[in-house]
DNA sequence: GACTAAAAAGCACGACCGTGCCAATCTTGA
DNA sequence: TCAAGATTGGCACGGTCGTGCTTTTTAGTC
């Protein structure tokens, strides 16, 4: 890897790091700049705009995310333990990957009234991740551990709702009970599924 | 009521229209000023700073919320028709009160990693809401349409998740089905509670 | 080690931000 | 009706924003 493209990984990473905090929109180039102890044009240099560095903020976001939910989740068996798997990671996620939270619910609250790139660019990773959750769902139905009834798409909207719910209370509330509010919630899911 | 509060009032009522659109980090005060077509320095002397307008437009919300949701959700038969109610009359605040959706939501992303009045606030909003929730369903139990093991706090979350789910899905998607899921999975949750 | 291309910094710009001060205008109560 | 006070506008400030242009420094190749 060339010295640009290590440095510009190193500003990505602290980049979403930053916008998981502040959000995209209070995402500065020279707060950026100066976490990274570069002057504001030799960064800005590497992004020809502020919203490809938004973008590729994103991107390097999805990346991480892939890593830590998306990978470990599919090495799981088939079927209920993967769903369960599922679950963990996410939350994994949550809680450890990021200091202010996932960056795909600020991005989404940031730009659902926003068109442009970043909107379009969210659209796509959710819609993806929505069939990701179905596509898991769907398999714990083919093997059998889940009745032949369950819509896996009406699955993946209530697991969803679960782990915003936790997103919410514990990053506002700093409920110590989410944790077990979300796996509650999650048992009664797979119970009512099964 | 004076000419002052008036104008106060009218000020809040677009700002937390503008608000719901860009949030309340984007809410500026010049924008605000361009739309209420005053100057930005007749706007501001009704507040004494920017944080102060963002208090008050979050104070607003929530007399809006209180008007749409709690009041009329109140007026219900006590049990699970009132539990019906707050769903009905909270997916009504969810599509029709705001261009730009729950400015609750919006706000509680921006501030969650962010002390201040703000935050504050908005704890005490959502404190607020989620023991109003469960006291809604606590009703349902004592009235014997919930199953006396069920716990109001984890019904709470639960239908906390689902309006997240809808408003992260209706909002960023734009999925017609979006009502379709939260309906379904509102019932399964009643299902499982009775 | 010299040459070249890439990377980073320096500097400046116009725009908009929140905020203060002071003058003008409008409301209100006696 | 008129004075007092509330409300609004004019104007300016220091700061930060995103973004160009130019120069200096660094990294990679022969």
């Amino acid at each position: 890897m060339s010295k640009g493209a290590a440095t510009k990984t190193a500003i990505l990473d602290e980049a979403v790091s930053l916008a998981s905090k502040v959000g995209f929109g209070a995402l500065t180039i020279g707060q950026l700049a100066e976490q990274t102890q570069m002057s504001k044009s030799g960064l800005f240099a590497h992004f020809k705009s502020k919203e490809a560095l938004q973008l590729e903020t994103l991107e390097r976001g999805r990346e991480r995310f892939t890593d830590i939910v998306v990978r470990p989740t599919l090495v799981a068996p088939r079927g209920i333990q993967r769903v369960r798997a599922l679950l963990e990671n996410w939350l994994v996620w949550e809680t450890e990957a990021l200091e202010g939270g996932c960056v795909f619910v600020t991005a989404s609250v940031e730009f659902d009234d926003q068109p442009g790139e970043m909107r379009d660019a969210l659209v796509r990773n959710q819609t993806d991740w929505s069939e990701f959750i179905a596509t898991v769902a769907g398999t714990a139905v083919s093997e059998g551990d889940f009745r032949p009834d369950v819509d896996p798409e009406q699955f993946a909207f209530a697991m969803l709702g679960l782990i915003y719910a936790f997103h919410h209370t514990a990053r506002l509330l700093h409920d110590p009970q989410a944790l077990g509010h979300v796996r509650g919630a999650f048992e009664q899911l797979i119970r009512a599924s099964s």
